[in-house]
This record gives structure tokens, sequence and C-alpha cells, in this order.
DNA sequence: GGTGTGATCGTA
DNA sequence: ACGATCACACCA
């Protein structure tokens, strides 16, 4: 099918230069758009975010200092940071924070938004020819390994700058949900305590991943 | 609806 | 060894 022409205004770097904590919902109801060389331009709406933090954030790639793994989060804020996992899955995040050192910040603040799911809004059939296991659009991307997989991004895209592309984001006009739901985050052992909700979604949305924190 | 588990490999 | 996960099996 045809794609839907996808109108907004690009992001500019100012917007992401904050806490990863204040950006992440903040990006709720943005667009994220690919243009890829292969299957052409693909866009989905941000719906659920996590925040990391830095040094101080036992959950975040970034606790234990610098390593080449995680030398794009180190970097100044609006970047893509795409890792490797559990052998087979790619997860997407956008760097966030000032990106500058200081006596009290060693190395920059190397925060970041983990983009944990969306709602495909154009290239879906090239989304699904990339998830053939999905068995339902819902299942395209709701979830972060789902997501990098459907938008044919891989550790080659690491460190790609969203403000210029071939990967950015979009402001439509969608505001963020004045309420959004907020949790604990997904899938850790350390950084899950009661303070930490560092985890929001848009309510409602078909497309937010089941996964639920994990309790004790 | 739910829970449990194997896959698979880069990173430290 | 162990993941910022997924898909599938199985039970209900």
């Amino acid at each position: 099918m045809s794609s839907e022409s996808v109108k907004g205004r690009t992001l500019a770097r100012s917007f992401y230069r904050r806490d990863s904590r204040e950006l992440a919902p903040m990006l709720l109801n943005k667009l994220l758009v690919h243009d890829d060389p292969a299957a052409g331009r693909l866009a989905v709406r941000i719906v659920e975010v996590e925040a990391y933090a830095g040094s101080t954030d036992p959950a975040s790639h970034a606790y234990r200092g610098r390593t080449p793994r995680n030398a794009t989060m180190f970097g100044p804020p609006g970047h893509l940071y795409v890792y490797f996992t559990y052998g087979m899955h790619f997860c997407m995040n956008i760097v966030a924070g000032d990106g500058e050192e200081d006596a009290t910040d060693p190395g920059g603040d190397a925060s970041a938004v983990l983009l944990r799911a969306a709602a495909p809004v154009a290239g879906i059939d090239a989304m699904r020819a990339r998830r053939p296991k999905a068995r339902h659009d819902r299942d395209l991307t709701s979830g972060p390994g789902r997501l990098a997989q459907a938008l044919g991004v891989a550790r080659a895209q690491d460190g790609v700058d969203l403000t210029r592309g071939p990967l950015r984001v979009l402001d439509d006009g969608v505001e963020p949900p004045r309420r959004p739901g907020r949790s604990t985050r997904v899938g850790l052992r350390e950084g899950r305590g009661d303070r930490d909700r560092w985890r929001w979604w848009v309510p409602g949305e078909a497309n937010v991943s089941r996964a639920k924190p994990s309790g004790g």
C-alpha cells in the first residue's frame, strides 16, 4: 500500500537537552520516522518509554562507566543509542541530558530514554515483512525488540543524529497525554525501587507492551 | 487469560 | 555468567 504522508516538525537538539526523566514523557505521541533505503519511509507514534539516568542509576548501561558499547550515551543529546541484548534483539534509546562534563558529572550525564513501544503509522506493509511472526498488527512494534526489528534498526544505526536523519523525531501537533500511565521499569534486577517509576505510556493505547514490571 | 522456558551472543 | 527480550508451549 502507499504510505501516508508524514508531516511534522523535526525536534531540535534543545528538546533533548534535559533530564531523561523529564524528557521521557514528553516523547509520548511524537512520531519516529525512518527513511529506510530498503523499505522506504517508515513511521511510528511513540506510546511507551522508560528513562535511564547515568552514573547514579544501577540499571543504566552507563552505571559502570564508558565502554565501546555505550559510548553513544556519553555523547551529545538527540542521538540514537542502539544496543544488542539477549543474543538476538536490538533496543533503541534517545540520548538525553546536557552531554557536558563537569566535576560532579564526569563524562557527562550519559542518560537516555528507552523506546519500549510505538504504534505503526506508515510503511506498515514493510513492518509486516520484517516481522513475519507477528500474528497481529499490534505485535509489530509493541516491545523494544519488536520496534527495532520492524523499523530495520540495528547496531549500524547506533549514533545517528535524530535531528538530521535518516531517523528523525517529529512533532505533528499531537500532545503527550495529560495523565500518562506510569510504573516502575520492566525487565530489571536493579533500579526498580518504588521511587523509580520511570516508565510512562499512553493510556488505552493498544500497542503498549504487555510486559509488566517484575515485582519482587 | 496466565505462567514458564529456550534461544543465542556481545559484553564485562 | 548474564542480560533494558521474544515467541512458543502449556494450562486454564
